[in-house]
DNA sequence: ATAATAGTGTCTATGAGACAGTATAGC
DNA sequence: GCTATACTGTCTCATAGACACTATTAT
């Protein structure tokens, strides 16, 4: 079928945002309480509309700095929900957006507008799908999956601690991903090559320090 | 922010099809020959407008069915495309979506609509992305690195040979995705666990004949 | 010295890659 | 027999997993 500009209904566009991060060894997803039907004192995902004249990134980027103060993030495309019905109000498809911060950036913003911001335990969000607004369990869940299987062949999970770390705190955030203990002889071995040394080691604690490093922007492998 | 349902300009949403099959030893892309500005006469993806009442894979299989006669077809989203002015005309999203098609299933059809259809050699409208309508050879592009990266930890491969096969067309079939010869003893090494014998041979080949499988719909590994 | 955590050496099993060999059809 | 392709056996090397060992801080 040829495509045409002919007027027909056509379906909103929103953006919705699954911003996580890693707090208290969990890993914990943002989340808005709605202060309006539908699903009136739920939990829902931040979002927003997609402007007639912005990019679904900026829409997204946009979507972030209204509930919290976060910018240069990591963010990535996941996938675009398209059921008839998932906004009982009308026909809305959303473009859903992965973001990543290590949680020392986080500052939910209790926003200019109305609702309350805050971090929640994804494992527990995850065990009560039906308690969540629209079908952002299922966006959760989507996301979940995506940095489970990602961590295990990209940098990702440095865009979840800080510029500089030590290998045990990076070890962690693999471990809270994936939701197992690793071994940190083989952990060091697989991830060795993609950091190096900024020189410095912790100080002050009962045991033995641990040097710190950064992400090596050289050459993958 | 909240989300209103308030009329605001909205863009439109349509879907575009990535076809992709196997001809001559090439991979192959269905495309459609445009028969109005903008981009007339150059190649474009089949694609169709997103019904109010329609959700994304149903679009995306009426788009299919438009153009060709394709049904029960592996699919799958890719990525959602929202640049401002990808389309000149006006504000469109376009969601794109992957679909594998054994290459005897497909008969492009000389659509109801106007256009020529077609399937034509990927590898070459990569190389020539500049002349390929819209943002669509950034889209193939987005397809095959998609399909090149699955086809070596999913059985995506067997959507693109028929129920039988042996194993040598099916190792042709990855060797034209990957873009690569493969030693057929590690091939067999490694898909033999995935098929099961129908009992078949091939025959009236001037050599040894070949035991005929299907895909092992038991257990993976 | 002890507790606690950081960091290393090494064995084993598994799988990818490379290559050489054997098997079976038509002619 | 020969040619052509199907199929198999096996060596090597890189990597993941498991585990035991050593190192360095504060108290």
């Amino acid at each position: 079928m040829e495509k045409e500009t002919t007027i027909y209904e056509k379906p909103s566009v929103t953006v919705d945002l699954i911003v996580l991060t890693i707090e208290d060894e969990k890993l914990k997803v943002l989340m808005v309480k709605r202060s309006q039907e539908p699903f009136k004192n739920q939990l829902a995902l931040p979002g927003v509309f997609v402007g007639i004249s912005e990019t679904l990134e900026e829409a997204a980027k946009r979507g972030l700095s209204e509930e919290t103060k976060l910018e240069n993030i990591y963010m990535e495309q996941l996938y675009t929900w398209g059921a008839i019905n998932r906004d009982p109000r009308s026909r809305i498809i959303s473009v859903s957006y992965m973001a990543l911060v290590p949680k020392d950036k986080v500052c939910p913003q209790v926003g200019k507008r109305v609702s309350e911001v805050g971090l929640f335990p994804v494992e527990e969000l995850l065990s009560k799908k039906e308690e969540i607004a629209f079908d952002h369990g299922e966006m959760i869940a989507y996301a979940v999956e995506r940095i489970r299987n990602k961590v295990e062949y990209t940098p990702i999970a440095f865009e979840m601690v800080g510029e500089e770390f030590t290998l045990p705190q990076l070890q962690k955030v693999y471990e809270i991903i994936l939701g197992k203990p690793l071994y940190k002889a083989n952990f060091r071995k697989k991830i060795i090559h993609q950091v190096e040394e900024t020189g410095a080691m912790t100080e002050g604690e009962s045991h033995r320090p641990s040097k710190i490093y950064r992400k090596a922007e050289t050459k993958r492998l």
